[in-house]
Parts: C-alpha cells; sequence; structure tokens
DNA sequence: GCCAACGTTGGC
DNA sequence: GCCAACGTTGGC
C-alpha cells in the first residue's frame, strides 16, 4: 500500500465537503497537471491512503485521511464545454486527464499546519516543504506518513 | 493582493 | 530544441 498527499482549496472542496458526500466519496476531477495525473493514473491503487491538504487558505494544513476506492478513469470533466475543467484537447476516444475516487476515512482533531510540518527534520524530503513546490499530488513515504500520523494522537 | 516559482505554449 | 512570454499555483 503507498500514501499519498492531495492539495484541495476548502472553499472549492474540502475535507467536510467529502464526508458529507454520499457514500463520503468523490471523484477527484480537475487535475490538469501531467505529473500529477500520472501518478493517479498509474500508481494509485485501491486502499492506498491519503492525506487531505488544505492549500490556499489561511492557514494550509493537513487536516484528515483519505483512501483510493476506485482506481483511474477519464476525468469527463473535460469532455464537459461547461465546465471550468474543460479541455477540447481531452476526448472520449482518446481521454487526456484521469481522476480517482476517494473516501473520507477521517478528520484530525487539530489540523497540522504546514508551517509546523516545515519544522520537522523527518519531512525534509517531503515536496510539500519543499520551496516552489506547486504539485497537487505527491507522494508520501511510510516513514513521512508515519511521523505525521504521531500528531494525531 | 503580492510575488516567486514553476509549467506550458508557441515562435523561431 | 531553445527560450521568452504568459498563466497558474499557493504561501505569505
Amino acid at each position: 500500500m503507498a500514501y499519498w498527499l492531495m492539495k484541495s482549496e476548502p472553499d472549492a472542496f474540502s475535507i467536510d465537503d467529502l464526508a458529507s458526500r454520499p457514500e463520503q466519496t468523490e471523484h477527484w476531477d480537475g487535475v490538469r497537471n501531467y505529473q500529477a495525473r500520472n501518478m493517479m493514473r498509474d500508481q494509485m491503487k485501491m486502499g492506498d491512503r491519503i492525506f487531505f491538504y488544505h492549500s490556499g487558505c489561511k492557514v494550509p494544513a493537513i487536516v484528515g485521511v483519505a483512501e483510493v476506492v476506485k482506481e483511474s478513469y477519464p476525468d469527463f470533466t473535460a469532455f464537459d464545454a461547461s465546465s471550468k475543467y474543460y479541455d477540447p484537447k481531452s476526448t472520449e476516444e482518446n481521454p487526456r486527464w484521469f481522476m480517482v475516487d476517494v473516501k473520507f476515512v477521517e478528520k484530525f482533531k487539530r489540523a497540522i499546519p504546514l508551517k509546523q510540518l516545515k519544522t520537522m527534520p523527518e519531512l525534509n524530503e517531503l515536496a510539500l516543504v519543499k520551496k516552489g513546490c506547486r504539485l497537487s499530488i505527491m507522494p508520501v513515504a511510510d516513514h513521512e506518513w508515519q511521523a505525521i500520523s504521531k500528531l494525531n494522537q
């Protein structure tokens, strides 16, 4: 089983939104970055665990955990001309963008702010804390997952 | 709201 | 295939 971190702007889609969805499950649409797409399409597997991260907000933070419940399939919002994620270069015959379904697992009692993550030597190699990291989906190493999970006790 | 960092686009 | 211009991300 692998570990991941996925960013979302809480104004657009927060962990509370995920928790209140039917089956507490939602498709992760709108990824329009090739690196992030490749990870979703090629590497994310059923049961993989995901840190849910809130970005672009007052206190950027890891706020909880989700899991992969459906492996990659075409992101249909790319086919929809009325969607803000519409991409005419992605077609049903030859889809360019993919998504997975994720299910709510838990919300942390206390969110773990980016500021705190940056102080942890165990996380020096985590892409999230590196300068200028704009990846919206990134792998999390086992030891990084454990170190962060410990803060939720 | 600012701005640095980065990805993408497109001219050459 | 290089690189300048541009758009976007995301922390602050």
